[in-house]
DNA sequence: GCTCAAGGCAACCATGGGGTTGCATATTTA
DNA sequence: TAAATATGCAACCCCATGGTTGCCTTGAGC
């Protein structure tokens, strides 16, 4: 219970900000989407435009997500560079149950 | 903001468990040790046992650990079956950043 | 049978997170 | 300029969550 201390203090805020599933969706919709404003974000959801401000800047706090001003509204879309570092996380996560899961079925094949 | 409804509604729990840094932590040991008492479990970290317990039940409830009773030693272990899925989930979002990353790529480089 | 170690259970506490309402501010746009 | 739109800010609420302590139960070993 030591070596991946640093990596989980990163990863770690990464799925805490996927462990919604306002956000998730939040997500999902600005993948498909590219960039969308507040207020298109809002609209279709059941809670409160400062509700959805509140995820999204939870998410931008995880490096997940970025956002503009343009006039008046305030655009968001994916954050290139920390996505890659993400999937680099869940891949790694992948790589260990990989392991985990050779290693009990060599144990159950044993 | 309504297809993955279904999707999301499976996913965010696991995601949401691994949010946690010692949840986190735990399931990196759990891959590296096969299957581990509470007690050991708790050996090397700062909190109780009875702390450790609950995160442990939540990984659980996630579908991400099993426990096995053994003796008076309640064994945890990897969840093969659920793994995959999540695995499967993180694969996804992987893929949909993918896509959001080559648009993102076709618009600035056009 | 006794003793010790591993857990279970329940109560309790403090904080943070998800949401809301109300009102102020800044841009458009007619 | 006036009206309408898109946000910002702050206070407030409720409850889930991470943790603790205290005490009881159960299995292992002598």
């Amino acid at each position: 219970m030591r070596r991946p201390r640093s990596t989980i203090a990163v990863h770690a805020p990464v799925f805490a900000a996927l462990g919604d599933p306002t956000r998730l969706r939040l997500v999902a919709v600005l993948c498909a989407g590219g960039a969308l404003s507040t207020a298109q974000l809002t609209a279709g959801t059941a809670i409160t435009r400062q509700a959805v401000t509140k995820h999204l800047e939870v998410l931008a706090d995880a490096g997940l997500v970025r956002d503009v001003r343009q006039g008046r509204e305030r655009l968001w879309e994916l954050e290139p560079s920390r996505i890659d570092e993400a999937r680099c996380a869940l891949d790694a996560i992948s790589q260990q149950w990989d392991q985990a899961l050779a290693r009990l079925k060599q144990v159950v094949e044993r």
